[in-house]
DNA sequence: TTGAAAGCGCTAACAT
DNA sequence: ATGTTAGCGCTTTCAA
């Protein structure tokens, strides 16, 4: 259980099996992948042999032989946006069926690490590389569009995809918020957002929202942009530092749900009307914003369901089906009670 | 891009790079991997072969040859519940900076899904394999114990580890919680929870909680145990159901925050005061919980640390290092406002 | 500082 | 139904 290295293990091979068997190798090989007609007589001496010596397959031999490996790449901004696992949950769900393995990666919102990681993830081979997003450094894209494989960019498809394209498309949630809201009769805008320059498609939820509002003729009276990541609390001292900042704002739209959530609660311990006093709108649909006591005005994304139809996709291209270049999973205005 | 299996992609191997090079593989591999005494007119030569050609090294192959790879397997019950990619965060982030790559894979808390994702990970011949929790099939511990690589149990330090424990003790957490209600003077529990048939460290929380107020001469009231896993929708309903079921409770331990959000909803929601006509205490100390207008009373966890020590002690190890067997990252009681 | 030879453990292709 | 042969692309000796 040492093993300065820590991998030499299981020093049992094929060949070990096979001797114990008193057959070749290629006939444990063919037991184990269940490929080929084998005698029940041989099958059963095979795997009473594996199972005697504890046989476990190395699957990076395997993979060399066969020129493929069953694992595949994500590379993702962060963990800390509920938004990824949900993603990853749908991915997984898709492809561990088939044997599939999701090697994850995360960038922090750097498109530099993520040339890295797609470097370092092609180094081995996988079946699939999944990347967030449709904006990539150039030696990325150049990479990825000749590695051979199947490329799929989750969440946005507002861009020019490089192989599959699965996701919605954020200009549009940011442009129906804006509607919405106009149509309520609000006209005095504030934003309050999380890192602008890291979260890309924050950024353009943001910017479809505010040429909405001014096409219409209204206006952004005033916005916080936090430095960090989003979070609840983030998004109730966000609120606070607005308010104090602009007066006669009427409606607050929020960079995610996380944010106005802690907006709502601002309100909830300031005594602040919702919507009365003030309207706010939030990005997700996240469980908990539709939990409160007043459920938040958002749009509801498909998170899980971006995740599941990437990996479906990797599986249809696996097996020779054709996939669409870009699937839309579309998203709702949920219109909830704090607007 | 197509590639009816996805994997032969950049076909240029290191024999390619070597004759464009005019240098033997293996001064290429070393130059590559920045190991052993290389001329700098060499190295730079070399350099420039692999970027004309665009070559991807392949560690399929490198990993077979030096009989190690730089993936960690981890086994986690969920993506749903926000600790694991919490302690997924941690894991990453220690581990990442060294160029070790986590293959994630999800049992959805069944522990034959765990036996057999132990052995299609350890068939990856990973440097470390991390599993959640104490509790394993027999088979599972032995193929974990036999692999001769580093293993990590994280989350729970209440058993006997196979190798390395990182975590806390839930028991420890649950007598805890309640020795602080009761010492806040409430009497009368309730208790509401998620799948305790699964989620075996609520088990443990929720069984150590029990035992303490029963020592003390209080009473479990009532309890409400949903089926699925948890949220803060389940928690809303499953304390209106408790309530309606019960009266005369005067304090709910939830099996974690997400469900006690839930249920401070449902009390703002129907008027009920919190805590004066009902005190509610959670586990996990999310974020969301400590925003509320009243904090939530609860224990803050440690997610992210548990996944950070667990990744250090993979490094430590493979430095050849001692690492301890168990590493306890503690809890700690949020007094919070709701009890 | 560089290279030649010999595998790592498995599977594809071709027998039998 | 089973076996033989020849690699997969790299790294580890061991030489020079």
């Amino acid at each position: 259980m040492k093993g300065r290295r820590g991998f030499q293990q299981s020093a049992f091979t094929l060949t070990d099996v096979a001797r114990e068997a008193g057959v070749s190798e290629i006939t444990v090989s063919r037991v184990i992948r269940a490929k080929g007609a084998i005698a029940e007589e041989t099958r059963r001496r095979v795997e009473a042999a594996i199972r005697k010596v504890g046989y476990v397959p190395n699957r990076i031999a395997g993979s060399l032989a066969s020129a493929g490996s069953d694992l595949i790449g994500i590379i993702i901004p962060s963990l800390g946006n509920i938004v990824f696992p949900d993603v990853l949950r749908g991915l997984h769900d898709a492809i561990s069926g088939r044997g599939f393995r999701a090697v994850v990666s995360v960038t922090d919102y750097r498109l530099d690490a993520e040339r890295d990681l797609v470097r370092a993830l092609l180094s081995w081979r996988p079946a699939a590389l999944i990347v967030t997003g449709c904006e990539h450094e150039p030696d990325s894209r150049h990479m990825l569009a000749h590695a051979g494989l199947t490329v799929v960019e989750v969440m946005d498809i507002d861009g020019d995809p490089i192989d599959i394209a699965v996701g919605m498309s954020h200009a549009r949630a940011g442009r129906e918020t804006a509607a919405f809201l106009l149509g309520r009769g609000y006209r005095r805008f504030g934003y309050v957002g999380h890192d602008l320059e890291r979260d890309l498609r924050a950024r353009r939820r943001r910017e479809a929202f505010l040429a909405t509002i001014r096409q219409a003729g209204a206006s952004l009276a005033g916005e916080v942009i936090v430095p960090g990541p989003s979070s609840v609390p983030a998004g109730r001292t966000a609120l606070a530092a607005l308010r104090d900042a602009h007066g006669g704002i009427d409606a607050v739209y929020f960079s995610n749900d996380d944010m106005a959530i802690g907006g709502v609660f601002h309100c909830m311990a300031a005594g602040i009307a919702v919507p009365a006093s003030l309207a706010i709108a939030g990005f997700n649909g996240l469980d908990m914003g539709q939990a409160l006591p007043q459920p938040l005005t958002t749009v509801l994304t498909r998170r899980y369901e971006i995740g599941r139809c990437a990996g479906q996709a990797v599986l249809d291209r696996f097996d020779g089906l054709a996939v669409p270049a870009a699937t839309d999973v579309g998203f709702e205005l949920l219109p909830g009670a704090t607007a």
